[in-house]
DNA sequence: GCTTTAATTAATCAAGTGACTAATTAATAA
DNA sequence: TTATTAATTAGTCACTTGATTAATTAAAGC
């Protein structure tokens, strides 16, 4: 995290536009995007997002009106980024036309796995897991938004290869690998507390442990 | 939610120690529980539990001392009977000595499963889910306190079931299935949403759905 | 060069928040 | 009966919250 303005020495804040331009507001984002991973909507506050950057809190306000609006953006900015890569992947196995569930489970899953490694890209992941918690006015409206048109295509694409399986039962089956997913990604599990005798990265091989899982639990009757 | 000390016309409520016996201490319990579940922890306020009871705020504090400690008790409370139960069936099924992975999964899964069918069951369902997300030193300590026992010994299990598969991934597995269970049953799945052309309840057959995911995903190599 | 617009600080506001206290009344113990 | 304990109300406290405003300074437009 960059701290805005930084101060320096012997040289004190002082109201009005500074010299050269800034970009505040990525940085905002990021702020608050860690802080509603880490503590939700209601634990976070708009001055703890402007302390992280060293920025005043009037400027949150500033660049996103308010807190409601701001959390929509987090979310947005890199939720309409997944569902677009969801939808690329998905083309691009119709193309190939000899896709098994295998390859459709890894194209849901990977565009938001990848975020993984970043921490930046983790602290997302939290913050996706836990908009599932957060009050259904605010989480049904933007799960909506972002996820809608993605979701349905691949229950259609999974359809297609279960032809045996009722469509309600697909999205079903849809649910629990999201579910699974989303838990096993937002490093709220308790995985590395419960394997004590933890020699490696408990988290090595664990998007294929969810390919494998969610490929086998589409699959099963 | 039955409120205590219903107020009756013409007769004010005052202060002191009211006629007969009350138990406000349950009733409070179920008025946190719904309302941690709907909002989370921070985003309920102890005068909403008071006020959902029509009890006076001072009475929480009475009865639980602070917040956080009524959040303890509330998620404690049908945690470790939870917890009971899956010890129980677990014993059960090895007293049978002829169980599949199937069974223990099932297992697992119906203890918490099952409190969905009762509104109040289902509340704590979503209230558990949330936890997952909440700070980590709330979250750690009490999934700790009531799940460790358990989840070892179903790991155990599962682990004796599966002799191919390395610990680690049994527990990663374990996790999967977690994730799963607790999303679907959790009621923030937008699966009555997706399903538009829902005759009949979607939640139906949502058990047997789970468990046949569970089992397959545990079991795939 | 002058005017308007953009970006910032400091200060403040009303509305909550969790927690606590004193007063009060009924039940229980002695 | 009397003293003590349990359960309740009303009120308050210090603090935090999201939001807004006026003042201030630099950049951009003309």
């Amino acid at each position: 995290m960059l701290k805005a303005n930084k101060k320096l020495p012997n040289e004190a804040r002082r109201p009005g536009r500074p010299e050269g331009q800034t970009n505040l507001s990525e940085g905002i984002l990021d702020a608050a995007e860690a802080l509603f991973a880490e503590q939700g909507y209601a634990g976070t506050t708009l001055r703890q997002v402007a302390e992280k950057l060293g920025a005043n809190p009037a400027m949150v306000a500033y660049y996103f009106k308010n807190k409601d609006n701001l959390f929509r953006e987090v979310f947005t900015r890199r939720g309409h980024a997944i569902s677009a890569d969801r939808m690329e992947r998905l083309a691009t196995l119709k193309a190939r036309r000899n896709h098994d569930l295998r390859d459709l489970v890894a194209a849901f899953i990977e565009p938001a796995a990848s975020l993984y490694h970043d921490p930046q890209g983790r602290a997302f992941l939290r913050l996706h897991a836990r908009l599932h918690m957060e009050p259904a006015e605010l989480s049904f409206e933007l799960r909506r938004l972002v996820h809608n048109e993605s979701t349905h295509a691949y229950a259609k694409a999974f359809a297609d290869l279960l032809p045996e399986m009722p469509v309600r039962e697909v999205y079903q089956r849809l649910t629990l690998l999201i579910g699974a997913y989303l838990y096993a990604f937002s490093g709220t599990s308790r995985l590395d507390e419960l394997l004590i005798e933890g020699d490696d990265d408990p988290i090595k091989g664990l998007l294929e442990s969810t390919i494998a899982f969610g490929t086998a639990g589409m699959r099963s009757p």
